[in-house]
DNA sequence: GAATGTTGGTCAAACGTTTGACCTAATTAT
DNA sequence: ATAATTAGGTCAAACGTTTGACCAACATTC
C-alpha cells in the first residue's frame, strides 16, 4: 500500500492559499510575497514535498525520458555503450527506459511501439541484425520523436547516426599486418546484412590494394559458415597464411585454437588481429591485438546528440564517424627496422 | 516538433459522443450500443489512437514502471542479471527505468531518490560495495514502494532478498579441491563489507574443516592488498600450495600469471577454482573451473518477486537463496579412483 | 396503467501541476 | 485628487483518462 504523497494542493489547503500560489512560490514565478513564499517553502520542506513529474508530463507533453533499444545486454560492447549513454543522460536529468530486441526484428518493432506509447522524448537505438523492415523506425520519425541510431548503419532510414569508422579500423589493422611483413592475410567476415561487416571487409580489401597484394577469395571466410573451423584449418595448412584479421575477437580466438592444434606459433608464424577489444583479448594467450571502437564514447556521443536534437529539432542528419583505434598486443609480429 | 497524438476526446468530438463513451467502448465497460462501439473502434483504429499512459498513471497512481539500480553495467554478471530481469518485466508489460550507482553510495542515494520521484511501482536494486548508510533504502520502504534487493545482502535493511548461495558455492569448490587431493589451499578474499566475501570465506573454512585441514592464515589473501601479486608469489613458492580458490575469476587469472612465471603447471601441480563463471574462464588457458551463480535466473527471480509484491504487498520478507553451481574445467586435477 | 427494470448514454469530478486571465488594494505619477 | 501602475493574489482551464452518479427512453411485469 503506497503512502499518499503530499501534493501542492495539500500545502495550499494547509496554508489557506491556492495551488497556483504554491506552485509559483516553489518555481519562482513571482506574484507571491516574500513572507508567504518562505512560509510555503518551509512547509513544503517539512512535509517532504516532491513534485509529481507525471502531472507535469501530462501538461507539458514531455516525459524527460529517453528510450533505448539495444540488441542484447550480454555483450561487453553494449554494456560499455550503455554506460556511456547513462553517464550523459543522468547528468542531464533524463531517465532511461530500456528495451532489448534480442537481435530479433519482431521484438524490435514491439519495443519501438512500447517506447512510443510511453511518450519518451527521444529514442536511441541500435538496429538488430536481421532487419529488413524499417516501417517502425519511420513511424518514430513520423511521430516527431527524435531518433538517433548507433553502431549500425542503414541506408533505409534517414536520421542521425553515430557509428564507428569500421573501414578505417579494418584498414589500419590490415595495413599494420602488411607493414610488418604479412602477405597472405586471411579474413573472417561477420554476419551478413550488417554495415559493419561490409565496411570492415572493404577496409581489409583497401589495405591489401595499398600494399599491392591481390585479394585471394579463398582466404575470406564467413563466420556463419558451419564448417568454419575446418575452413580455417584448410587455410592455415594450405595457404601459408601469415596474418589474420577477423570481424570479432571471438573469431580470432577460433584461429588461436586451430593454430595451436597445428602447432603454428603466434605471433612468430602467424599474426592475428581481432576486432572490438573485448575483455578476453587481454586474457587469452598471447594477448590479442584488436581494434577498439570506443563504445563508451559512442554511447555518450549518441546520447548528447539525441539530447541536442530533443532541445532543437532542427538539427540535421549528420553521421558521426567515431575513430576506431588499433590496439597492438602480443599476437602480432613486429618487423625490426 | 512532436506531432499531437490523437486523444479519446478527439474521437469523442468527431463522433459526437462524450469521452466517457469512447473510453467504455475501448475498454469494454458496457453501456455502449454495439453499433456505436464498432463505430468508435473503427475510427480509433483509423486515426491510430494509442492510449496515453501518463494520464492513466496520474489517475491510478501507478506507472507500470519498475526502477533498477545496479552497481555497474560493464560486468558480465550484471548484464546477465539485467537480461533476466528484462525477460520477466517485458512479458509482464512493465517498463524498466535504469540507474547505476557506479559502486558509489552518493550516487546510489541519488538514484533511489530519482526513482522514487519518478513514481516507479517498485525498485529492484543491488546495493553498492561501500554502503554504510541505509536511510535511503529505508525511505523506499517507508514510502510503501516495494523493494527487492539482489545479489548482496545486508542485515540493516529488512526486505525480500534474492541472493546466490555463496556459502555452499564456495564450500563445494573447496570440497572438490580437497576430494581431489589438495591439502594446501589458498584463498583470495573479495572486497570488505560484502556479504558475498564473507560467505565465500566461510564456505572455504567449512570445507577445510570437513576434511580436517587446519586453516593456515598465511594462505588467505585480500584482493585489495597492494602487494597481492608478491604475496601470491610468496605463497606459491614457500607453502607448497596445491590448490587455490579465489573470490573471482579475475583473481584466479592473477594466480595463473604467477604460476606461469614460476613454472608451476596448472592443473598438474596446482588446481585453481575461480568464482562467477565469467566469459574469460572459458577462454584462458587452461580453461578455468569456477562457480556459476546463475545471474540470469537471479534477475528473473528478483523481478518476479517484485512483481508479486507489487500486486500483493502483503508478501513477506523471504530470502531466496539461489543454488550456486560448481563448473569443473581444465584447471583442476582429478584424482583417478 | 402504474411500477419496475434495462439500455445507452451524459455529466462531472478526480489525478497534480502550470499558466493566462482576472481582480483588488495599495502605491506611485501627474 | 485622479489616473495609472504594481504587488499579491485567486480562478479556471488545460493535459488525457476513468468512473460513479445521474437521466431519459423504452420494454417488461403484474
Amino acid at each position: 500500500m503506497k503512502k499518499k504523497r503530499i501534493s501542492i494542493t495539500d500545502i495550499a489547503n494547509a496554508l489557506n492559499v491556492t495551488p497556483s500560489t504554491v506552485s509559483r512560490a516553489l518555481n519562482g514565478g513571482g506574484k507571491v510575497s516574500e513572507k508567504k513564499r518562505l512560509e510555503i517553502l518551509a512547509l513544503a520542506k517539512e512535509l517532504g514535498y516532491r513534485p509529481n513529474p507525471i502531472a507535469k508530463s501530462l501538461l507539458e507533453n514531455k516525459t524527460h525520458t529517453i528510450g533505448l533499444i539495444i540488441p542484447e545486454f550480454t555483450h561487453h560492447f553494449y554494456s560499455r555503450m550503455l554506460a556511456g549513454i547513462e553517464s550523459i543522460t543522468s547528468k542531464a536529468g533524463y531517465q532511461l527506459l530500456i528495451c532489448t530486441s534480442n537481435e530479433n526484428q519482431t521484438q524490435e518493432i514491439k519495443s519501438t511501439l512500447t517506447l512510443l506509447d510511453a511518450r519518451v522524448d527521444g529514442i536511441l537505438a541500435t538496429i538488430s541484425k536481421m532487419n529488413d523492415k524499417f516501417e517502425h523506425l519511420q513511424e518514430v520519425l513520423d511521430s516527431g520523436t527524435p531518433l538517433v541510431l548507433v553502431d549500425r548503419f542503414s541506408e533505409e532510414i534517414e536520421t542521425p547516426y553515430v557509428i564507428s569508422d569500421d573501414f578505417k579500423g579494418a584498414f589500419s589493422a590490415v595495413d599494420y599486418l602488411c607493414q610488418n611483413g604479412c602477405r597472405n592475410i586471411m579474413h573472417i567476415k561477420g554476419p551478413d546484412n550488417l554495415s559493419t561487416t561490409f565496411n570492415r571487409f572493404m577496409g581489409y580489401k583497401e589495405a591489401l590494394r595499398k600494399h599491392e597484394i591481390e585479394l585471394n577469395e579463398e582466404l575470406v571466410l564467413e563466420s556463419s559458415d558451419i564448417n568454419l573451423v575446418e575452413k580455417i584449418r584448410f587455410c592455415l595448412t594450405n595457404h601459408q597464411v601469415d596474418g589474420a584479421f577477423t570481424y570479432s575477437d571471438y573469431l580470432a580466438f577460433e584461429i588461436y585454437k586451430v593454430a595451436s592444434e597445428l602447432n603454428i606459433p603466434i605471433p612468430e608464424q602467424l599474426s592475428v588481429i581481432g576486432y572490438a577489444d573485448e575483455p578476453i583479448s587481454t586474457y587469452i594467450n598471447p594477448t590479442l591485438s584488436t581494434v577498439n571502437q570506443q563504445p563508451f564514447e559512442m554511447g555518450a556521443f549518441g546520447a548528447n546528440y539525441l539530447l541536442n536534437k530533443i532541445n532543437n529539432p532542427e538539427i540535421g542528419l549528420e553521421i558521426k564517424n567515431l575513430e576506431a583505434r588499433l590496439v597492438i598486443r602480443e599476437s602480432c609480429k613486429k618487423l625490426e627496422e
